[in-house]
DNA sequence: TGCAGAAATTGGTTGGACCATTGGACCACT
DNA sequence: AGTGGTCCAATGGTCCAACCAATTTCTGCA
């Protein structure tokens, strides 16, 4: 006989109740991002716990950019909070490593591709209509700029995730996004960086327009490919530069 | 001429300087993720700051999943750290409505066939023995539990996301596998949930084994459908019970 | 009226104390 | 040998009171 249906009891969560009763003051007062939250020293009174775990409490808070501190003016909200809030702290080892764009690409490559997909099969003819609005930015952008277009680029992707109909796609892949141009600063010397996936972003608005899920994955794939390989031709200017 | 290299000097940065300091006491020592790392007392001692400051530090720490406390015994490394690490804190906001477990299934669906196919890439015959290993455990517990198996088969799934070489998968999933569960636990009535899905956990492993990524894809895929088919079927009971 | 300096406010840090839990040592009893 | 009980030191969790440092606000003089 085991004991499986005994599950460990949890008696003491000082910090946990503080964090959940500023949620509720947060909802009840409705505050927005930018406002200015109650001194520590009043929470600490108020909520009648020690002042040092209000700033335990409010550490995390600031650790997940929920909130700012800045001393001698107060501390401030930075994002909406809620109760059914998922706290999910990506950890990319290696620092500036070839290693870790790719990883960051491989998780776009998934979610990009079940995007496109997910898109070309809810996709209304407004949302196509403004997909198509997006395309035709970004491909002005990239005739007169030469190829300078990330930002329209990005807002193409956006809009797509977004007719997606599951709004996790675009916080996720925003993520991954954010953390390659993190790596990106030091250019690997790859000027044409991104010329390459260019017309592939009209082959899935194709797709997406003639409601083709499993043509918009194909794309959204070859599209990610296209990254790939600049990224390891300029891995490979970088860091073996006596091979030819 | 800007002056963007020269950053604000801080001339306070405690708590900062202590995790620069445990990062490279950590490297010193090679500690491994389960040792145990000094008390907070000794710390506070040894960096000549307050016990308070080195608290705020690991209090960090722990929100990223880095270190873990238990009162009484100590604090423990939970994850490999290195000067080189990029944390990007990501909150997702979620409801508990059948929508919400449906988006996290969407990505689970797109990562989860990801993994497994990368994971058919890249698995070393030792990597195969260990998931095999895996899934044996989850099997007998399948049965001799009548189906109560959901703690060893979430340890197969993250088997195979550490076999697949990306640390992401792992990350990302788990904190799906975080917010379906939390939305789980006034069951939807649904008492052979997961059941469906057993089949598929042998099919996938031996998919790994035979070196087929598009095979483990598909049954990857396969196993994610089922879980689905159950959300569905118990949302159906709960929320349209008079509907036949 | 304008503005420099004082005063109040607020987050950051310190040191010390006590509580709650853990885990090991020791012991009595079976 | 093993079981359970008691004690005790170590350790994280909480609290308090004070002070430091950055910021904001107020004040009074020019």
């Amino acid at each position: 006989m085991d004991h499986n249906s005994l599950p460990p009891i949890h008696t003491t969560a000082r910090d946990d109740a503080v964090l959940k009763a500023l949620v509720g003051f947060v909802g009840a007062e409705a505050l927005q991002p930018g406002e200015k939250l109650p001194t520590e020293r009043i929470l600490a009174e108020r909520l009648k716990v020690s002042r040092n775990t209000v700033r335990e409490a409010l550490t995390r808070w600031e650790g997940l950019g929920l909130v700012e501190r800045r001393q001698g003016s107060g501390t401030y909200l930075r994002a909406a909070v809620s109760a059914d809030m998922l706290h999910m702290p990506l950890t990319l080892a290696g620092g500036h490593d070839f290693t870790s764009l790719m990883q960051t690409l491989e998780i776009r490559r998934a979610l990009e591709a079940e995007a496109a997909a997910l898109c070309a099969e809810r996709a209304s003819p407004a949302d196509i209509a403004e997909i198509e609005r997006k395309l035709d930015i970004m491909e002005r952008a990239f005739r007169t700029r030469d190829g300078m277009s990330a930002e329209e680029d990005w807002e193409f992707h956006q809009a797509i995730y977004r007719v997606s109909g599951n709004p996790l796609f675009e916080q996720i892949i925003a993520a991954m996004h954010e953390l390659f141009h993190r790596f990106w600063e030091h250019p690997l010397g790859v000027r044409d960086f991104g010329h390459a996936s260019f017309p592939y972003h009209r082959t899935i608005y194709e797709c997406i327009a003639a409601r083709d899920p499993r043509g918009a994955r194909a794309e959204a794939l070859k599209l990610i490919a296209t990254v790939e390989d600049d990224l390891k031709r300029g891995a490979a200017k970088l860091k073996l530069p006596s091979q030819t």
